[in-house]
RNA sequence: GGGUGCUUAGCUCAGCUGGUUAGAGCGUUUCCUUGACAUGGAAAAGGUCACAGGUUCGAAUCCUGUAGCGCCCACCA
């Protein structure tokens, strides 16, 4: 037998052993009509993802679940890839190109494209590798890009049939638009945070008082000290005085009295000393503010809906980079913030700002650059998601889809019940561009008899491209380039310069993946099987994701997969918390809290690394990180090791191997095999029930505590003698071969259901184990594809378990008073057990042997009177006295004392259970067994209590 | 404003459908270099389960409310 290292490690196996599994495809999924499907699609990472604490989290739940269902039979699925990622993709390699002085326009679309592939191909499997670091068995084979050709006809296949069902439209509207990746973003894309901003009261003047506002001068900088007025002009509150160069009214409640009379006013809009109107709509909150709000409706999504509502002009007085432009007279070509500083200022100097107010509001910020976003007036392109989420409302309200926690179903519900329509086109190069070409000669046509919508007075860059038409006039969506319009046969047509958001294709990810739809036809030979796959594997199983990403993704993919499969996608939904490091902030780079999980796999191994993350992370909370936290894996990991080492040290394989069948003969075994048996597999049924709801850290928990404190703790040290004495060459009778048979056994099956947990060191020593087969020329077999252990419930013996509970209660007296003593564990020490009832007496007999080794006994008398109390102390276990015998006199006051001090516990214990019996109404009401325990639970603590007043009595004479 | 989670030992947290003397890991204290493991072993100390009501024979557990912390959502000018 080759000697193992008392120490694990895990540096030392674990890439070789994913090269093991890798070399045998132990990985790969494939259709198989005598097994049922099990498949789990992977959250795709980012191309330019690095792994994080994140990743870790998930996809260590992920292959647990995988490597579970592999072993239960399942034809186990778990679908791998990476997401393009549009603005953050495109965000990385703008910045790599800014190192070298240059813009991606300096490069051109095409170019800075190629640019991207090329870093996307270099850089772009980084976060897969990581994956295989965490051991994640994910079928690599199947790999999916969402940016490759056949995905990408998946993306253009929905959109058009979202477009001809009329689901997707074009329009103007106020968008969350980012000033620094200039594109617009989606609800979900901005960001809302709490920030301590101002609210600035300003004066519009009326009109008819024909006061025109002071030029600036020195003296009327203090302007803000006059107290109000009500006759010259009106008060607005803002939270961004700047976009009041875009004001086109003033609005009021109808029924507010203070301003009744102003309605149809005109005000100067001051600065810029352009008339607008007072007009009323009920949108106004009279409480809030003044009552009385500045109108901008291209620069506010509410005040939108005033102008179109009142029909007032839209004036957009913003670039696209957020500098002011033209519109905003003296203030264009200034930054929003800056242009925001300069007209407070410049409305103090003119007595116009009556007072600024702290106040708190949430503001966007965009998700990839945290800049805060604009709301801003542009055309884009939109899907309608009102028709969409109906069958997706149904589908989680019917239980066809479950959420795990339940809690996130009406999370999910509520969003879906309340969905706004999605802004899908982005204004980036990196993504799929939209299927939309334009007929100039067309939509030329059409212009000259529509009537514009409302239109920005100055065109954004972002729209040269396009002209305005109010019907589909001109447009042409189609899955593959037009080489001329359909319509008129003109060929001066051009494509939409627009991509789609990305989760425009993430959200087909579970049936995209395996081809979807299949056309233009792949190769015959392979057309077959990829349709058969996604018949076999769709819907998947359970899709397992943070809950950032339950709007994002979860509810678009369910919509998805209503829409373009008519089925639903994955049944369970299992939503885990968010780790955080050790203050529970979250981890990220820019706070540099970040405990890299490569660093802890380096330091404490894989399987440490996933342990502690599973034994950490209760369902659906969060999980507060520190590095020393993964010690808990590592001594979990080294504490198996050292216990399997123990085990093949002394354990002839040769034997256990031919004796199997012993197993089944339950009779025949000693109290140390039954009780193990027993502990174990009613370990495995409550280790199954908590893995079937999804309870992974109590599975972990459920897995450490029978390892380490039944296993290790006990049932080796039980046998330990037994097999030490064989070892040492003597006779090997029947009694220690089934001990080696059980200890393999229990062993062995341990490991299996440990292994999704910590799959790489279970592989180690399941090796190990299984070295006969390996000497028969047989091949190694991997531990990832052995059964899942089998529930004997035949096999759980509650008499054994009974029995053995009484041992140790009494080994652990035992321990207890020689600590108490100060006699070391080691030290060998007499020992009477005295009991009157016969049962106790025999079951005592029956252990006394283990008694004897585990508590270090010189001598153990079992009896029922004989003890001399000055030369030794006693304490009680179950109704059993165990009295140490000691050399020198004890004290005798110290030991009534600390009896006294047990009774007092006891007594006030029993009093408790004395009432509750005595309660006439708990013996009605409480259910019989209950009663029944109680009772129980009564005289054995009477029993004590007499034999600890027995014993200072006793000592008192 | 709506929703949701948390508050249990010094620290981090379990405790599922109400019945335990309320548990674990870490830390602390004592003893132990015993031939699987000092990343270890044996033992100990440490909690009126945030607060106030209620339901119940019985509440850490269920209900209502309060407070503190956190997260999510919302057209908080």
């Amino acid at each position: 037998m080759e000697e193992l290292n008392s120490r694990y490690d895990p540096k030392e196996s674990e890439d070789r052993i994913y090269a093991f599994w890798q070399e045998r495809n132990l990985f790969s999924a494939k259709i198989n009509p005598d097994k049922k499907p099990f498949c789990v699609v992977i959250p795709p990472p980012n191309v330019t993802g690095i792994l994080h604490m994140g990743h870790a989290l998930n996809n260590t739940y992920q292959d647990i679940l995988i490597r579970l269902k592999r072993m239960r039979g399942f034809e186990s699925l778990w679908m791998s890839g990476t997401d393009h990622a549009g603005i953050a993709t495109q965000n990385v390699v703008e910045r790599k190109l800014a190192k070298e002085g240059l813009k991606r326009q300096d490069l051109g679309r095409d170019k800075f494209l190629e640019k991207v592939w090329q870093w996307k191909e270099e850089y772009g499997s980084t976060i897969i590798k990581q994956l295989k670091k965490i051991g994640a068995s994910c079928d690599w084979e199947r790999t999916r890009f969402t940016m490759d050709e056949e995905y990408s006809q998946a993306v253009r296949e929905a959109f058009v049939r979202l477009w001809d069902k009329g689901l997707i439209y074009q329009g103007d509207k106020i968008i969350n638009w980012c000033p620094r990746c200039q594109t617009a973003l989606s609800d979900e894309e901005a960001v809302h945070h709490e920030i301590a901003g101002n609210l600035y009261y300003m004066r519009y003047p009326l009109k008819k008082s024909t006061v025109h506002s002071p030029k600036s001068t020195e003296k009327n900088k203090k302007a803000m000290d006059y107290g109000p007025s009500t006759v010259d002009y009106i008060v607005v509150a803002t939270t961004r005085p700047e976009t009041m160069l875009g004001d086109t009214a003033v609005a009021v409640n109808p029924k507010d009295r203070r301003y009744k009379k102003l309605i149809g006013q005109a005000v100067i809009l001051p600065l810029i000393e352009r008339e607008i109107k007072i007009i009323a709509d009920e949108f106004v909150d009279s409480k809030f503010g003044t009552g009385a709000v500045k109108v901008t409706p291209a620069h506010d999504p509410n005040d939108y809906e005033m102008g179109k509502r009142h029909n007032l002009e839209f004036i957009n007085i913003m670039h696209p980079d957020a500098v002011l432009n033209t519109n905003a007279g003296e203030y264009s070509g200034r930054d929003r913030f800056e242009a925001r500083e300069a007209i407070i200022e410049d409305l103090k100097a003119r007595k116009l700002l009556e007072k600024i107010e702290p106040h708190t509001h949430s503001v966007g910020h965009c998700y990839r650059c945290n800049t805060i976003v604009e709301p801003y007036l542009s055309r884009q392109w939109f899907v309608k998601m009102k028709p969409l989420a109906e069958p997706a409302i149904k589908a989680v309200k019917d239980g066809t889809i479950k959420f795990y926690p339940k809690r996130w179903t009406k999370v999910y519900l509520n969003w879906m019940e309340n969905i706004r329509d999605w802004c899908v086109s982005r204004q980036i190069w990196w993504g799929h561009r939209l299927p939309v070409y334009y007929c100039r000669n067309c939509m030329k046509q059409a212009n000259e008899s529509t009537v514009h919508s409302p239109q920005s007075t100055e065109k954004t860059k972002s729209m040269d491209y396009r002209l305005w038409t109010m019907d589909k006039k001109g447009i042409i969506v189609s899955k593959i380039e037009p080489d001329k319009c359909p319509e008129c046969g003109s060929v001066d047509i051009y494509q939409d310069e627009d991509v789609l958001d990305t989760w425009f294709s993430s959200w087909l990810w579970p049936f995209a993946t395996f081809g979807w739809p299949f056309h233009p036809p792949v190769p015959q030979a392979d057309a077959p099987t990829a349709q058969a796959d996604l018949d076999y594997f769709y819907p998947t199983s359970v899709l397992v994701t943070a809950p950032e990403i339950i709007f994002f993704w979860v509810a678009r993919m369910i919509m998805a997969g209503f829409e373009f499969m008519g089925k639903e996608p994955f049944r369970d939904v299992y939503i885990h918390g968010t780790v955080r490091d050790i203050e529970g902030k979250k981890m990220s780079k820019s706070l540099g809290n970040i405990i890299d999980p490569l660093d802890i796999i380096a330091q404490y191994g894989t399987d440490a690394l996933r342990f502690s993350l599973m034994s950490l992370t209760s369902v659906g909370q969060d999980v507060y990180l520190s590095e020393q936290k993964f010690e808990l894996g590592r001594n979990f990991a080294n504490k198996l090791w050292n216990a399997s080492r123990f085990s093949l040290m002394n354990l002839d394989l040769n034997t256990v191997n031919t004796d199997l069948c012993l197993f089944f003969k339950k009779e025949k075994l000693e109290l140390p095999q039954r009780w193990i048996l027993s502990r174990f597999y009613s370990t495995l049924k409550s280790l199954n029930q908590a893995l079937d709801g999804y309870n992974f850290n109590q599975a972990a928990g459920i897995l450490y505590e029978f390892i380490w404190h039944e296993f290790c703790d006990w049932y080796l040290e039980l046998v330990k003698p037994d097999l030490v004495s064989a070892l040492a060459g003597e006779q090997v009778n029947e009694k220690t071969k089934n001990t080696q048979v059980v200890l393999y056994k229990v062993l062995e099956k341990t490991l299996r259901c440990l292994h999704p947990f910590m799959p790489f060191i279970t592989e180690e020593i399941w090796q190990k184990l299984q070295a006969r087969d390996r000497v028969q020329g047989s091949g190694v077999r991997s531990i990832m594809v052995a059964p899942w252990p089998h529930l004997q419930k035949q096999m759980i013996d509650k008499k054994s378990e009974g029995i053995m509970r009484i041992a140790i209660e009494v080994i652990t007296v035992i321990r207890n008073l020689k600590a108490q003593m100060k006699i070391a564990h080691t030290q060998s020490v007499k020992v009477s057990l005295l009991t009157k009832d016969k049962k106790s007496k025999k079951i005592l007999e029956q252990v006394s042997q283990y008694i004897i080794n585990l508590a270090k006994l010189e001598k153990l008398n079992i009896g029922s009177k004989g003890i001399l109390h000055k030369k030794g102390i006693s304490a009680i276990a179950a109704n059993i006295q165990v009295f140490l015998e000691l050399e020198g006199l004890v004290d005798i006051e110290k030991e009534i004392e600390k009896l006294n001090k047990e009774i007092e516990g006891l007594s006030r214990d029993l009093k408790a259970k004395e009432a509750r019996l005595a309660n006439k109404e708990f013996i009605k009401k409480a259910p019989p067994e209950i009663v029944e325990k109680e009772k129980e639970l009564l005289t054995a603590g009477k029993e004590k209590l007499t034999n600890l007043n027995k014993i200072i009595h006793e000592l008192k004479k």
